[in-house]
DNA sequence: TCGATTGTATTATAAATATAATACAATCTG
DNA sequence: CAGATTGTATTATATTTATAATACAATCGA
């Protein structure tokens, strides 16, 4: 796994970087299915945090289907290319209905989404 | 302007709530540039809230060009539609660019992102 | 001008959140 | 089996945030 580390003066709790990072390192493929994490004192002592902090991170990467904590043996990456992909489709849906309401509370319409949606391809 | 009631059981804190209700009034037109809002004291009273927690939203509202506070006076309605425009614009702007780099984050790019746009406006 | 109305500032309280300290319990390994 | 390693639960502390109580200051209007 790269290695990372957390900006304590970032007003991102710890525990959401370290979920941040994770799932980069998960979405890149730099970590794979089946990988073993770093224990969470491991990590915590790593990256001077309270092993309660990656603890957090850990349950709560457990609770969105990334990884899967076994008591006593370790975290391990949770990746079934299949599933993977569902669960992205579904997170991005999340997102864009969650973007459309606000534009929608903005006064503009999928209509105008779209073509400023186009106007950024062309720019980049 | 239309009359709408807080939550009080809800996780949006009340001024954020208020600044919301404000917004749609004068997104959809039923408040318009010049208008004069309630009082803070007024609205506190009505919506059964602390007249600090209205002043906050009506100090954020003025923060995002919303309202105009003048002491003594009262607070309007800032809205000149060219201007509120190009600002609906850029919060249209904002937020689309924070949820595509959302998106990146999940592995998608912006052309994955046009084709699940595409389907929403074909389903609905 | 002067009282009433308005927005603003200060300070306090309550609730939520993040982090930490510590103890507990399941699993693995020799 | 026994000790070491692992994740989990409980409790406490510090920080942030939202709300409230109160006092202050600018403006308006009779």
């Amino acid at each position: 796994m790269t290695r990372f580390d957390i900006d304590t003066k970032s007003a991102v709790p710890a525990y959401q970087q370290v979920m941040q990072a994770i799932k980069l390192e998960i979405m890149s493929g730099r970590l794979k299915n089946g990988d073993q994490l770093p224990s969470i004192r491991d990590l915590a002592k790593l990256l001077k945090l309270n092993p309660n902090t990656v603890a957090k991170a850990y349950y709560n990467l457990e609770a969105e289907g990334f990884i899967e904590s076994r008591m006593g043996s370790g975290n391990w990456v949770k990746f079934v290319p299949a599933k993977k992909d569902t669960l992205r489709r579904t997170m991005l849906e999340t997102e864009l209905k969650n973007f459309l309401e606000k534009a929608v509370s903005l006064g503009f319409d999928v209509g105008d989404v779209r073509l400023l949606l186009e106007r950024f391809m062309k720019d980049e």
